[in-house]
DNA sequence: AATTTCATGTAACCAGTTACATGATTCA
DNA sequence: TGAATCATGTAACTGGTTACATGAAATT
């Protein structure tokens, strides 16, 4: 019996790692112990369970290396049917419910997106992203005016500051957004790789 | 048997309103519901369960209201050692895994601080935050440059919005540390209220 | 009379953390 | 020869999500 695939953001994070290239588990512990993808969770506990439980799901597969030998290394790959839920994943339009609760799970969707979607998904992407944020603000600036009132001055501060890094969020989409028009509009969403497409650097 | 005291930023977020009036689930779902904190969880199945924690571990009491009628209120006291807890927690410092990892834990116990610790200690706290944010900005920085390197166009700019997050808090933080430096020195980690603590608005 | 709100809860499930375990290999 | 690294894993614990259940009271 397939269990049906994990939707953590851990379990998108290892699936991204592992469509770039085939992965161990101890590789991708590595990449998340010395980069700033660490953020979503670095223990073995959490890991290797998790890549066991795609496997299980048909997202990834893995084949032992060395068999036999008195090291071997399971390496995942992924399969053509994680591939489709990867792409259906990052494909998924922004919510608002995913502004107010999952802002690192869209920041890994964009870092992925590239080679799976292109330069066009992830402009419709920023574009998105920048309206649910836009649309959201306001109710955090009724809030604010709440907070004043029940005099409040931390709790003030505090939601002043929620609202900063959402502007900050729409500016740095606003930038990325004109980078990616003023480049020119090569799309890429087969996951070969453009020759030269950072040139603009 | 007292369990220990539960850690969860849900629990921290619970004790910190029962710790300016008592309240009952129901309350505390309704403030989560209503306000910018649904951020810390929303449902019964979560909240209820930690209030019972958290009576267990004694940092807590709850008393029923409407005893013997139809419908019956449980009312949730801070206790003393709930008090004690809340303070300790509230007054640890600034760690750079806090940071890292736990954002959004940060601001909440900011935003409860007030009361507790006072102006004195908002300052501190807002202090050991910025340097903290100064010195982990540097590794992203670096880490930057890999990405760069690397030729992901998309997980470069994803870490530079990371980046950007980071220095709207610190800018924050400077705002907010001038703002109580320039208004009047009155301390109050004592819980009463300063009659026109608010008056620099 | 029907719907919404008040108020509390449970059960099944999923998944992460901490801490520990194992044993080979490489390096100093 | 002892430490660090490679490589994989488990166990106990904690706690959150979804979905469901119950039933009174207030509202329309």
């Amino acid at each position: 019996m397939k269990r049906k695939p994990p939707t953590s953001t851990l379990s998108l994070a290892i699936l991204g790692l592992i469509s770039q290239e085939p992965l161990s588990g101890y590789d991708i512990r590595k990449v998340f112990t010395t980069t700033p993808m660490g953020q979503f969770s670095n223990s073995p506990g959490a890991i290797y369970p998790a890549l066991r439980r795609m496997e299980k799901s048909g997202l990834i597969m893995g084949n032992i290396e060395n068999r036999d030998t008195l090291r071997p290394r399971q390496i995942y790959t992924i399969t053509d049917e994680g591939r489709k839920a990867l792409k259906k994943r990052l494909s998924q339009p922004v919510a608002r419910d995913d502004v107010v609760w999952r802002m690192d799970e869209l920041m890994l969707r964009f870092a992925f997106m590239g080679d799976v979607l292109g330069k066009d998904g992830s402009l419709l992407f920023l574009r998105e992203l920048k309206s649910r944020i836009n649309e959201y603000i306001p109710y955090l600036q009724r809030h604010l005016e709440v907070q004043r009132e029940l005099r409040s001055v931390n709790g003030t501060y505090a939601l002043e500051q929620g609202i900063d890094k959402y502007k900050a969020t729409a500016r740095w989409a606003n930038r990325v957004i004109s980078k990616f028009q003023e480049s020119p509009a090569l799309e890429n969403p087969s996951g070969r790789k453009d020759i030269d497409e950072g040139g603009t650097r």
